[in-house]
DNA sequence: AATCATAACTTGTATATACAAGACAATATT
DNA sequence: AATATTGTCTTGTATATACAAGTTATGATT
């Protein structure tokens, strides 16, 4: 059974994702939400806190929940257009290596704990394109733990995270991300479509989910000629 | 009066700063720390809930806090060494142009709310060396808002951040941060002792603070060659 | 000696309540 | 008309309590 305050957040979410509650609006007061969810202030603000966290939502002292400018992803740099307001409408992923499960490969870019070294992971790498043009090469790895049929799964054009936790409730909670600015070497170079030494943006991040062990990395190269890697936090 | 809970947060922040508790060790229980402070437990998870998300902590059901990896900022991006543990000791911060305040520049990189535009700012340029070598050059705009005599502070090889939370009780809340790489021109590249067309990392970030129209922006140039940026959140 | 059950600890979720303090509109005063 | 006050709404901080559920060491059972 899910928690009630995560309950009021999955409901909020929804609710501010959709539109019902639009950027500047003010949410329910608390007292109202206890009302609606018959419980108490507490539950609420665990609720509200979280979203404040997540960045949905901003807090003012005697004035209310105001409902921010939609942010995805915890601080996770995700790709953005120049131009605002783009969101994900042109964004296309296609896979280039379908997911499958192998051991970890050898000098792996992160340490691995002990039990997720033995379970093996599940390696894929795709391509994303914003208006037919190539911009980010990403190649993942998972820990292969209590993710069934996940290799037959159609990854195209799909999010990853939501995939994660609808199918499997496996949540992103924290994670660390480095990044490089690079020359693209002949390989990157030809597969986002650029000149050989055209700079691009090299990350190597770890993502940790809810589930012990089971983690996400990710090695990516990115073309932000006409757009930009951006995050909120 | 500072809140309670607040109290709580400072005084444990210390604590792990300064080494009392280290990586890996347990916080006292909830329990423990309720009666140390004479209050009850929602209190005291009201402070533990915030050292985790700004990252001293992590909590796992039924066994306690755990004190992790100090991590500074809140995922803002910072400069870290390839050698782990490096930490901040061989880096070294020099003033190119010393503060000064005034109007906000034509065309300025981020928008701006009426009331800051009206208040000016306060431009300063600094580049950042790690053992000697110049890593990141970073011109820095600040609301020139409630920071008196700021101008003539001194922030040679101190944390901008340290400065404004000490002297004037002011504490990055949240932000955003875009992020490029370019080929350096030649100002930047000279600046930076890279040859021209080296690849860069360049950010543009905005972060806010508890003062209502206090925010910082800053543009800022990577070399990521030997040494790399990263974050957690 | 190895296994199982239990007890005592931990954090997680939740109810019920109280007062402080910021925001704001309606009302009273000047 | 402009200003001050008050009341009511909001969120912020806090106490007191209860039970659920994960973790671990201790002791009983096999």
């Amino acid at each position: 059974m899910m928690p009630l305050y995560q309950k009021v957040i999955d409901d909020l979410k929804i609710l501010i994702e959709k539109g019902t509650y639009k950027k500047g609006d003010l949410l329910p007061s608390e007292n109202d939400l206890c009302k609606t969810y018959n419980t108490t202030r507490v539950t609420i603000r665990q609720a509200l806190s979280a979203l404040t966290i997540s960045g949905y939502i901003t807090r003012r002292h005697g004035k209310g929940s105001i409902v921010s400018e939609p942010k995805k992803g915890l601080g996770i740099l995700s790709l953005r257009g120049v131009t605002a307001g783009i969101g994900d409408k042109g964004l296309t992923t296609s896979i280039l290596e379908k997911p499958i499960r192998q051991d970890w490969p050898a000098g792996f870019f992160y340490d691995l704990e002990e039990e997720e070294r033995a379970s093996g992971c599940i390696f894929f790498t795709r391509l994303r394109y914003l208006d037919k043009m190539p911009l980010l090469y990403e190649e993942t790895f998972i820990t292969d733990l209590s993710l069934p049929r996940f290799t037959s799964r159609n990854l195209e054009n799909r999010s990853l995270f939501k995939i994660l936790d609808e199918h499997y409730q496996v949540k992103i909670k924290e994670g660390e991300q480095k990044i490089w600015a690079i020359n693209g070497d002949k390989e990157i170079s030809k597969l986002l479509d650029v000149k050989t030494n055209h700079p691009l943006v090299h990350m190597k991040r770890r993502l940790k989910t809810n589930v012990k062990n089971l983690n996400i990395y990710s090695s990516l190269y990115c073309n932000t000629e006409e757009y930009f890697l951006q995050d909120y936090f």
